[in-house]
DNA sequence: TAAAGTAACATACGCGCTGTATGCGTATTG
DNA sequence: CAATACGCATACAGCGCGTATGTTACTTTA
């Protein structure tokens, strides 16, 4: 089965890139952690970087799900905004998607934004956002520039919380100042 | 003199990475571009890596002078706040900025926070916002959580501004975007 | 000032990793 | 049943990093 094969290299290299790293971790230990060689990976994906684009949308579709299950646990559109740039940062707390989303990915793809699979998170965003400034919640500001500075400023907070001694304590600042920062695009003054 | 030794091997890297990227950069090439050999490089920077932090030092130098200068021509201290900010997207749009600072150098050295030299103009910004707390412009968040979101916005902008087909409109839309995310901070209803 | 030591760089070598070309078994199709 | 295509393994070539080993020039010290 050829799609067995996929999913098993896909996660050798999901655990291999998030442990070592892109650059290090090497083809050869990939391919053997999933009882296989090179040749099935290079027929498959048909290089390294294929490899990673294929576990980034893996993951990017895993991180769309949970942000689509805090939007909806949120009584207001609003809360369920601030809801999944919360989870975002939640999320990115995680040394796998940091690593592989976060550092190398952009690194070895390019700006996300470019990427094929488009980044169906900031896509969620953006529309999160439209229907606000439709419904006069939020001010009439361009939809993708906010979600883009929104989704900046979580990954950010993401990184800075993973780095720290204490990341609950830190979390706790991030989240606050997130919904500081966000109350910005309200037309109620927050 | 081993400082203009140095020099060379910087400027060399710098152009090098800018164009190829940190992982596709020769160390050959690069040192043969500057008129030297490895065994310079070795010497003087012990690894690629060191290199390539030598080389962010020295930006990071650069735009930290280019934000205070932002800064300066600025009325009150909230908009100086406002013009680093825009100042920082406007310099991410120049290639060698984004390639080496925002994507290599990430992914290469781990969370900017955790960098030697700290990337000197994130503690400009926090030292900002602080000042803004305590005159009473800005509602009394954390400080350096303020400001690392608030530079992950700019990051994130100028990374999308820099993809985009039109970047001088895109470039409109994110600054708008961007101060109306800010006046989420102040303590009086933007 | 002559010998000894050290700093600054060049040269040479080994090793690992990627990508490609080739080979082998199996399923599919006419 | 022959032929072809698919899926994967094996073999090969090349490149780039890091280190160990020279080589030269400048200090240091007696």
């Amino acid at each position: 089965m050829v799609e067995e094969t996929r999913a098993k290299l896909i996660r050798a290299a999901r655990t291999a890139f998030a442990a070592k790293g892109y650059a290090a971790a090497s083809m050869d230990d990939l391919t053997a952690e999933a009882g296989l060689t090179r040749g099935a990976l290079y027929h498959n994906f048909g290089d390294k970087k294929g490899l990673l684009q294929a576990v980034i949308d893996q993951i990017d579709a895993e991180m769309l799900v949970r942000m689509r299950v805090a939007h909806g646990q949120a009584a207001t559109a609003w809360e369920g905004f601030l809801n999944e740039g919360v989870a975002y940062i939640e999320m990115s707390l995680e040394p796998e998607i940091q690593r592989i989303m976060l550092l190398d990915g952009p690194a070895v793809l390019g700006d996300p934004s470019q990427w094929p699979n488009q980044t169906a998170c900031l896509r969620t965003t953006t529309q999160a956002i439209q229907r606000l400034i439709d419904d006069g919640t939020v001010k009439p500001v361009d939809a993708e520039a906010a979600a883009r500075l929104i989704n900046g400023a979580a990954l950010n907070a993401a990184l800075w919380i993973a780095a720290a001694d204490d990341p609950r304590a830190v979390l706790t600042k991030a989240v606050e100042a997130f919904r500081q920062l966000a109350a910005g695009l309200l037309r109620t003054a927050g």
